[in-house]
Parts: structure tokens; C-alpha cells; sequence
DNA sequence: GTTAGCACTCAAGAGGCGCGAGTGCTAAAA
DNA sequence: TTTTAGCACTCGCGCCTCTTGAGTGCTAAC
């Protein structure tokens, strides 16, 4: 795969550039009018058949434009795009949006945002839980047999699993006993939280195993879990591209994207955290994805990288101005995370 | 709408059970081959031509077959249908798949099953707060500055918002203040706790104004919200329905399917609890649903209402099924939901 | 009231045709 | 050597027509 020249290379992005925008395939006489290239269609003819040569087009069939392909996409989000800036008033309006959200909602938030801009499917995973710190953990008292673990790290906050208490225990011990457990595991990541681990922490109280027992189930179902919770917006959204208006082929993007172990997969193996990662089209693992690509950034709170953020969109989608988004739009989330 | 009388009767149920299973316009003869009428075609052709003046039958074409109105839909569920049973193995796996759930995710595997089994969309709606009783009110300390919510009630528990103290205000203090807030509501359902009501049942305590205030806007914004959480799941089995074949008429429908404000509007508007509840085609207040039929239940938690379950289909949907499927998930979900 | 018979209608699919966009090739020009 | 003009060629797409067959409504006989 040779390094492209200037004037081939012009050609290509601009070929690029007009298909996404118009999703039909683009022939030389069109690129030639579009902008200045100062030849004939001929030569740009010439150049795109190289090109095609070369794998970054194709034609569709004989007397067709040509249609960018996967090496492409490639090579053009590699070097050719040129970012798309968002206007200020945008960027404004979306950082309020989130920050003007619930803590647990800030989440749904961005990934709402970030879909409707783009024009895209979009998928935000929560902070993964490994290496947040715990602060403290609650035992909240709901009956002489019954109670509520809160678990509060450095990054939020854990609730969910009620512990039932084969003896029961009383209120007061019950306090007592969130204070042991507390002292002992606050300051560490979750991570460290597994049920030997916990054993050993937590050393002595044999009366209440079944307690430990049950926090370490919790914490085994949240932290194995590969990304605690996604959140997926704008599925629909895949429905408006021209690519996708024959039902058969949207019908599997949109079932992929439904199914959470699946969309956990795109969104786990990342990326320098704060670089921008794309994934085109056969570059998927998922068949079901082959026609799509996704853009992704994980985003940090404080120091430590937190979760991810993505777009999904065809192939053809504008790289431009979904790559500034979601590097954008991981910024803002960890932002309005860090500050909670 | 005069009452139907046997065969005219039989007839629309037969058209309208086959055309449930075929998609396709349902002619006379094929009626006749069918079930044994004992009549001949143009009895039939005789027959069919009364329902479709009565309204109940529609012909999309001049020689076509054919096929169920939304009033003969009505009629159908109404009268004709017979509610298919669920194998008790299958009754039995959807029991074992949300009890066994943690407890924040009983909704979701809920939802899951219903749209796996019946291939329609489905929602659920979590427990609405509104009639909820508080138990206990705790303020978790996180920092000397901050604390977190947490309510518990009988039918769950509601965390979120932490509270700013402008006054640092010291670990035991916050023991005390939500021991002495926890005392004063406990027993209340949560509707009672609008923020005049409030400041009335906490009264004194100037110093928490503040804390009064952020515990006040809590509830305001979970109680208001006109039903908490909305999970949709199976979407994309709308795609799977050969009326949804053309994306035009399906983007609509999933687009809507997103949006949470008009899911919420599928479901409050119930019902006698325990009762099923179908919605027909352009019984339907949404433009975009207008081609769905909405089978819903609410169930109970305890003995008081919680939330609603509903599946979302076409309107030529397998009522029989459906609807028997949605009651039994509303018993398992209630039943779920009050075991925790 | 029911049925056989029949003419009629209409959607859907197959086949044929012309149009036009866009190509590749060739030979001349730069 | 590169670029360009010219031209024949290809092939998808839309349009038309024709045929087919399912299904009807009507009528007259049972």
C-alpha cells in the first residue's frame, strides 16, 4: 500500500467526501465540477481507476461511480478528514444539557445528545466499577432480617443487593458491623473486592458470613459484569440512512444493538484513553456490524479512565464531525462525572 | 353494531385467526378449505361481504382477500379470541429468569421475556413512587460537605442526589438529622412529601433548611416524573413483522419507541389493576402508532398498584397469546417485586 | 337460504425497451 | 510522458405492456 500523492490523494478525499454526503456513488465528471482540480475528467478518470486498483474504491458495478471501500474509510480517517469544529453555541447547549442532568442521568444524557447530532446510534457505558475506590460501605437496616448494601466509592455510588440475615440482626449491630467492614476495605478499588480477598479483609465474624458472602456476590455480579450498564440512544436513528432502508439488513444492526453482552464488546477493547478509536465496517468482529462503524473514547473521571462513549453509524457516516463529538463529548462526561 | 349471530360470527373469527398467522389477505374459498363449514364458498363470499359493510372486514383491493379492521380487531379481542395457554415449562422459565435477577434488574428481565416470547416490543414501567410508604430516610455522609439520599420504602428503594451542606455538618450530626427526618415521614407515602408538606413535617431544624430543601427536590423530581423508569426491550422485533417491511413505516414507530415521554404515555393510562388492557390500532392517541396494538396489564406490589408491563406489536398481532403472556408477567413481576 | 357458474377486476411478476450516467480505450495534443 | 478529447460500450433504472391467477360480485338455478 503505497503512499498517495497530492493530486491522487486529493481526488480520493474528495470522492470520500462528496459519497458520504450524498450516498451515491460519485463519477469523475462530478468530482472534476466540484472543485477546481484544473484537469479533465479523464485524468481524474485515470486516477480513480488506480485508485480502485489500489483497493480504496470500487465500483458497484461497470459503468458506475465509485463507492469509497472499507481500506478507504480507512485511509481517510487515518489522514484525509478534515475535523468539522462544533459551533460554540452547540458545545454550550450539550454541556448544559448534561450538566443540568441528575447524577444518573448524565449518562443517558450524553448518549441522547450525542445521537441526535450525529445522526447516529449511540452507546454510553457507565463508569466500569474495577478501579474506583470504595469510600465507604452501609448497611441499611430494613428489618431485624434484612438489609440494604450501599457501597459509596470515589466515583458514585453502589446500591442494589438486600442481604437477608440468618440470625437476625439487630439495628445497632448491624451499624456496627458496616463500621468494621467499612474500615477495612475503604481505600481500596473495587477490583481488589474479590470473595477470597473479602475473606481475608474481613477476617473474623464468623456470625456473619452469610453477610460477606452476599456482599461478595454483589460486588462479583457488578465488577465481572465486562461494563456495569449501557446505555443505548438513537438505535433509530440507523433506520433514516440510505443504506439501511431495506429492513433486512437494518433488522440485525438493530437486534445487535439491543443485546447488551454485544454492545458491551464494542465498547470494552479501547483505545488510548483520550484518543479517539473507529472501527470500519469489516474491521468488526460482529458480522452483524460489517456495514457499520463505530467511533469511540473512553472518557476518564478524575485520572482514572471510566467508561466509554460511541457512535455507530453505516460506514458512510461523516468521520468529521462524529470523531470531534464523541472526543468532545467524552470530555464533557467526564467533566460532569468528575464534579459529582 | 348489531350482535353477531353463529356462522356470521364464526367466519370473521376464522378470517381474522388466519390472517393473525399468514399476513395475507384471507379469501373466501381458503376459509371453506380451512375449518369444515359445511357451507360452500359463496356462502361464505356471501358472509364476508355483510362483516365488511358491518365494518368488521376491510378489502384492500378490489379482488383481493380479506382483511381484519381495527373494529373487527376490536370485536375479536373483545369476544372471539381465545387466549392461548402458556406451556407450564415456559410458564416456569420466565418464573426462574426474573427471580433469579438482582433485584434493579427483575424490570429488565421482565421486559426481555416478553419480547422474546411473544416477538412484539415490550415495555415495563417501574414501580411509580407516588403510592410507595417511606420506612427510613438516610443521610449517608460522604464528605463533611456532602451526603447521599437514600429512602427506602416498601416497594423498594430510591438513591440519587447527594446534598450540599453549606454548614459542614459532622458524621454523627448527619446520623441524627436523618433519624430525626426518617421518624417524622416514615409511614407517609411519598406523594405526601410535596415541599410545603415537607418543610410542615420536618418544621423546625433552620439550620437544614438546606437539607430540607435538596431531600424536597428529590422527591419532586422522582415523584413528578410521570413514571420512573421506562425499559423497552425487543424493539427491533417491530422489524421482523412483514407490515413493518418498509422502513417508512417502521422509523416512525421505533423513533417513538425511543422517546421516554411518549412511553410513558403508553402506560399510565390504565386499567383496572390485574386486568388486561388492549389498545387498538387508531384507538390509539399517537399518530405513529396507529398500525399497533398495545396489550398492557399493570401489577401490584403488595396490594397496591406499581407499575405497568405492556407489549407492542401490529395490530394484527397473536392477541390470544399475548394477551394471556402479558397477565401472567404481570403476576410474576408483582410477585418478584414484593419477595424483595 | 344456498350454491354453481361466470364475467370481471386488479396486483404482482415477467419481459422488452430506451435513456442516460459513467466508464475504458485509443489516438492525438501538450 | 502526461493529459485530453472523442467515442463506443455497458449496465442499472424506470417505464411500458402483457399475462397470470386469485378472488370477487352477480345471477340464476336448486
Amino acid at each position: 500500500m503505497t503512499e498517495l500523492e497530492g493530486r491522487r490523494r486529493e481526488i480520493l478525499k474528495l470522492v470520500i467526501n462528496d459519497y458520504i454526503l450524498s450516498a451515491e456513488p460519485i463519477g469523475s465528471e462530478a468530482v472534476r465540477e466540484r472543485h477546481r482540480l484544473g484537469v479533465s475528467s479523464a485524468t481524474v478518470r485515470n486516477e480513480m481507476a488506480v485508485l480502485e486498483e489500489l483497493g480504496y474504491l470500487h465500483q458497484p458495478h461497470h459503468s458506475a461511480g465509485r463507492v469509497p471501500t472499507d481500506q478507504g474509510y480507512r485511509l481517510y480517517v487515518d489522514s484525509l478528514v478534515e475535523t468539522e469544529q462544533i459551533p460554540p453555541a452547540e458545545r454550550a447547549r450539550i454541556r448544559r444539557t448534561i450538566a443540568g442532568a441528575e447524577l444518573d442521568r448524565v449518562i443517558e444524557e450524553a448518549a441522547r445528545a450525542l445521537a441526535m447530532v450525529t445522526e447516529c446510534a449511540s452507546l454510553v457505558a457507565a463508569p466500569r466499577p474495577g478501579r474506583q475506590v470504595v469510600r465507604h460501605l452501609h448497611l441499611i437496616p430494613l428489618g431485624p432480617r434484612q438489609a440494604l448494601i450501599v457501597i459509596v466509592t470515589d466515583a458514585g455510588v453502589f446500591e442494589g443487593k438486600t442481604v437477608e440475615f440468618d440470625p437476625p440482626v439487630s439495628p445497632e449491630e448491624c451499624d456496627r458491623l458496616s463500621q468494621e467492614i467499612s474500615r477495612r476495605i475503604a481505600g481500596r478499588p473495587l477490583s481488589d473486592l474479590t470473595d477470597g480477598m473479602l475473606d481475608r479483609i474481613i477476617g473474623e465474624a464468623t456470625l456473619y458470613t452469610r453477610v460477606v458472602d452476599q456482599i461478595g456476590r454483589l460486588l462479583r455480579e457488578r465488577i465481572l459484569r465486562p461494563s456495569a450498564r449501557v446505555h443505548a440512544e438513537g438505535t433509530a436513528n440507523i433506520l433514516k440512512q440510505p443504506e439501511f432502508q431495506d429492513v433486512r439488513r437494518a433488522q440485525p444492526v438493530l437486534s445487535a444493538l439491543e443485546r447488551e453482552e454485544v454492545v458491551a464488546e464494542f465498547l470494552t477493547e479501547d483505545s488510548d484513553p483520550g484518543e479517539v478509536c473507529v472501527t470500519i465496517g469489516m474491521e468488526n468482529r460482529r458480522e452483524e456490524m460489517r456495514e457499520c462503524s463505530i467511533v469511540s473514547a473512553s472518557y476518564r473521571v478524575g485520572d482514572r479512565p471510566a467508561g466509554v462513549v460511541a457512535a455507530i453509524g453505516p460506514t458512510r457516516m461523516r468521520y468529521g464531525k462524529v470523531i470531534t463529538l464523541v472526543r468532545f463529548l467524552a470530555d464533557a462526561l467526564g467533566e460532569a462525572l468528575g464534579r459529582a
